[in-house]
DNA sequence: CTGAAAGCGCTAACAA
DNA sequence: TTGTTAGCGCTTTCAG
């Protein structure tokens, strides 16, 4: 690797110290300079190719122009959309994103973790939802800022990107009900990861809302976000005799694992029961039947996230301590064909 | 933000020269020195949580620990397990990724190689594929080793990871002839992009492997991978009175759209028409009819790319020149139901 | 085996 | 307006 061109060469071919190099490529310093002398050295720059090397000047300065973030996964259909919302808000204003993911497993949360403060990154996204994980300490005092998503914390001490489960689930009980159903299940997903456990709050919420008895509608835990969990779930449901007629999963794999039970069972989708999906995951609307579901502004979610935590860096030292209140962004219903009006079964 | 604790307080604290400390803590130099003071600079080491600043180290060591990954998008569905597979191979032995996409424009991705050479990145990984994308001079001149996924270089002169597109359109080809098929149509991507071009060549040198008439086997060029562009070219070969009785289409997406076009002119898939796509995206294996397709392991390309580029970079600078002949990874075709024997039409 | 000292490339006081 | 001088935290000769 040829050796790159440094200061020091460009402050040579000026003819300047290498100090008014520095402060003829620095913008905020270049107007203690007479515009002559800037000039020359930034054309001697440009003619060199000079590029400041962002180590020397990160020693210097203490920030890395970098942010990390971490993942549940990199496969799940609405991580992408989170990661490209992020990734083009900050490259806009010269961030680099470094990225880790746990494979669901909060030890290696924590690894990448470390690793970005190791880095020395300026700012963290984190969109780990598992509610049992606890950050690293230097996390936790505050020492770099943070940002998370699809993760509201208990005590609101980080801002908070959260998709609005209480409304979405809201939205998709008044359908049901417009359509004449009265009972109506839910499969939850996985109870200790936020977005299972708020739309199951949320689905609670929803029943009371519109009048509607919790004992006729009962909760199935599937505890996992899978389609062969959702069909569990849901073969347990048929089995036992249950009269609802409809079914609101926490996530499309889990609907689409009911709706498989359910035509097993040589029974209809919408005719004998609705079922509703979360996510609007690409080709769900190709489906036979296509499913009715909850769509997200997932790319806006890591824009806002992003944009957040440009604000918090730019805050400085002085974070600000009072509580974060959760920002939440709005969910749409997408009516399809996998929901109908109540059948005479 | 506390500052960080430094060499020097692990020094002090174990009471040797910050040079003595130095050597402790690093592998190779810590059977310089007699195993006690090491395990004293170790403890203390532990004891104040040091953490070496990577930037002061890599001043010194010219190197990052971090590679640069360019991608056509974060969104589109093979993407994701590329990125995986390198991340976690890359992650597994402590180089962080930095990730750059750039939105089928061919200014961002340089736009973005150069935002990585300007943070010294030691590696890249390129899955950018259009073919008319020149990388800056640095990469050119082999400043910092790279690799291509998914798309190869005119003269090989850098590593590539790719597809076998020629073995897949193979295989797609002989499964249909073995349908009885004998007259097949391709629908093309867009052949300004790599996979879109091999693609066609692929199915080209297919055909004529299975001895079938090129004449009786037509290409459209869709222009794009989105499945309303395939749909238009398959409307048009419908409407053109052509005899085909499969259709290969460059991607799953522009498979959809064929079968959207042939099922609103009233006729079935496979019933009428054969259709094959490419990718063995989500979803597909639940459509009606279900995609028959390729399926080709992409976190493994991430994976592949990423220790391959692991290895030239432990090759340091003697960059070897010689032609690197593309790693090719085997397809698989997936028989589904949107394939079927020829029928009597 | 360990300490001294130089310096990676840059920025930021402080002088002049 | 410009130059001088210290380092940022670390590795690496070079002495001892």
């Amino acid at each position: 690797m040829a050796k790159a061109t440094t200061l020091k060469d460009v402050a040579r071919e000026a003819g300047v110290h290498i100090s008014t190099a520095s402060r003829a490529l620095n913008e905020e310093t270049r107007n203690e300079l007479s515009s002559e002398t800037a000039d020359r050295v930034i054309a001697a720059a440009e003619l060199l190719g000079y590029q400041p090397h962002p180590f020397a000047r990160g020693l210097r300065t203490n920030r890395t122009l970098s942010v990390g973030m971490v993942l549940p996964d990199l496969i799940s259909p609405f991580i992408p959309p989170i990661l490209a919302g992020a990734q083009h808000t900050l490259s806009e204003v010269g961030y680099s994103l470094l990225i880790g993911s746990d494979e669901v497993s909060s030890s290696r949360t924590k690894a990448a973790l470390e690793t970005f403060l190791d880095r020395r990154v300026d700012g963290l996204i984190v969109a780990n939802a598992h509610l049992d994980f606890a950050p690293p300490d230097a996390v936790l005092r505050r020492e770099v800022p943070t940002v998370l998503i699809s993760r509201s914390v208990e005590d609101d001490s980080f801002p908070a990107i959260v998709g609005d489960d209480r409304a979405a689930l809201g939205l998709v009980v008044r359908h049901l009900v417009g359509l004449g159903h009265t009972k109506i299940a839910h499969v939850a997903g996985p109870l200790g990861i936020s977005t299972g456990l708020f739309r199951k709050y949320g689905f609670v919420d929803a029943i009371e809302q519109a009048g509607l008895s919790a004992a006729q509608c009962p909760i199935l835990d599937a505890g996992s976000f899978r389609a062969e969990d959702g069909h569990a779930a849901c073969s347990q449901l048929l089995d036992s005799g249950d009269t609802v007629t409809a079914i609101v999963a926490a996530n499309d794999l889990l609907a689409l694992g009911c709706i498989d039970a359910i035509q097993e069972r040589g029974l209809s989708v919408p005719g004998d029961f609705s079922v509703t999906g979360y996510d609007d995951i690409a080709l769900v609307d190709r489906l036979d039947p296509a499913l009715t579901t909850i769509s997200l502004p997932y790319e806006e979610m890591g824009a806002v996230a992003a944009r957040r935590l440009l604000d918090l860096m730019a805050d400085g030292g002085d974070q600000v301590e009072t509580p974060h209140a959760p920002i939440l962004l709005a969910p749409s219903l997408v009516a399809r064909s996998s929901t109908g009006p109540v059948g005479p079964r």
